[in-house]
DNA sequence: TTGCGTGTGAACTTCCTGTGACCAGACAGG
DNA sequence: CCTGTCTGGTCACAGGAAGTTCACACGCAA
């Protein structure tokens, strides 16, 4: 994945992943503006939805929309109630309203029922997407908990919310950062070199023959592995960095049996098993 | 910083702080322009100020504004970066562009760096005042809401109606900013990084190493602690920040039994249980 | 086998946070 | 207009938790 990120900031939690991505519906009939604008918003990465009839407002909601861009020359004289409507349910929503030429009155009375900008057509598709953007950021000023999603691997749940990981409710008592790099590394589906994990944490190039990560990964594992025994979670890439996988614990049992027979159970399923190519049998060293 | 507070604050209790009104500050030189739109602003009730002259970011958090409505003209070719400089500082500031004839790059330069709205002079005044309405509002959003529901949490209840907190019917005494710190970290039940706190309370970008929140916070401990000694409300992530959760407090009673036998419970549930999963043990250095 | 790269444990440093004191501007009264 | 209080905000200090560096042991790769 891309993972812009254009963000330049150093400080923590930095390592939110692309979450800013822009997802939008286009309520128009114009085959011409969609193409163009949809040219645009492919090359910004966008998710974008044209829709062909207004979608009732909990429609939308079920869409986990940022903004809506309408045209309200497609409703008819029911527009205005549409607009007022989606911006009383949804005050979260960003409502773009880009239609032909009007009266002052008319972009009056759409701004005053809650729109959020009026841009009138023609425009220029990237001025179109900078208002919409403009007015998205300015939302998401006010509704940043919603980005945060808690998520599971293996045992452990993560929660971006409480800056911490838990195992069946208990907390890891992960420190700030211990907590940013698991964040980091389970949120990504490949191996991660530690340049990578130190940049996108600490925000700055890593020293070389800085043992930094290496360390907390270290201590990492150590809390996951007395917290969730039986799975391994972090896998070293030998001369290439560190991978997040969540994995039934050693199949070959070295360990000493110390009275809880390990579930031995080869080649068993994994519970968890994450979707495609991120469990490719990798010479794994020690793992947690 | 100076904490100048013009405000109309009619009573002591100081209940609603006329957060409605639009507080706009503009920076224009055209004088029929300037005119017309006193004109309305005043129909309005909103309180406005011309500026002579760019204002610095200071000076503007001084203010407290809900936007700056700027003529990018009368800046020159410094404009850019004083936009770029205001939209950065005071995140929470409604930035409207209204200048004359531009390009579309201009228009998208200046959306991009931060600025909500770009109007083209020659406008009407209506319209203009509904662009920097519908920013404002958006702005807004993310603080309106709780200013009315008093609620519960522990034994304290707060009450935003009163800009006061209370337990057991008595007042804690909360100066304004200690209610708002604690009206903010009560309504969301999610770490809150000092950066953010501080942005939501004071307005703008907190400068490196400010100390303020540690303070308040320190003093709503205080106040807390003093009012109920028996629960913890903000708990310190190290690290990270401040999160508000009522819990039962130190359970292993390393304080000497002074008297009122604390109804030892270990592991009791939680009297006030919040609802779902905001009370789960997190290490929880230092609390109130 | 040799040579690195990595795991470990512990010592060492840094910087985070809690506190108490202090300073300056804003009000309220006289 | 002057003065006493109060609130918001800044400092400097101290204790500690967290982060970084080291030296050594272990294992994989050639």
């Amino acid at each position: 994945m891309s993972s812009e990120r254009s963000e330049t900031l150093p400080g923590p939690g930095a390592a939110q992943r692309g979450q800013n991505r822009l997802r939008l519906a286009i309520l128009d009939r114009d085959p011409g503006f969609m193409q163009v604008l949809s040219k645009r918003l492919d090359a910004l990465g966008a998710e974008y939805r044209p829709l062909a009839a207004p979608l009732g407002a909990d429609g939308l909601v079920a869409m986990r929309l940022n903004a809506l861009l309408v045209d309200l020359a497609v409703l008819g004289p029911t527009g205005w109630s549409y607009l007022e409507q989606v911006c009383a349910r949804l005050p979260g929503l960003a409502v773009i309203v880009c239609t032909g030429p009007s009266s002052v009155a008319q972009r009056v009375r759409g701004l005053r029922l809650g729109a959020d900008a009026w841009v009138t057509k023609p425009c220029h598709p990237e001025e179109l997407i900078c208002v919409i953007e403009a007015s998205v950021r300015r939302h998401r000023r006010a509704e940043m908990p919603a980005l945060e999603a808690s998520s599971s691997f293996g045992e452990i749940t993560i929660r971006p919310d409480l800056y911490q990981a838990h195992v069946h409710g208990v907390s890891l008592e992960l420190t700030a950062r211990e907590f940013e790099i698991l964040h980091l590394l389970s949120g990504s589906d490949r191996v991660l070199r530690r340049e990578e994990i130190y940049e996108r944490i600490w925000g700055y190039a890593m020293a070389h023959g800085d043992r930094s990560v290496d360390v907390f990964v270290r201590k990492l594992r150590q809390k996951l592995r007395s917290a969730s025994p039986e799975w391994s979670y972090i896998h070293t890439h030998f001369g290439v960095g560190y991978r997040f996988a969540p994995e039934r614990a050693g199949a070959g049992a070295d360990e000493p049996v110390d009275g809880a027979p390990v579930l031995t159970d080869p080649a068993g399923e994994l519970v968890v098993a994450p979707a495609d190519g991120r469990s490719q049998p990798v010479h794994t060293g020690v793992t947690a």
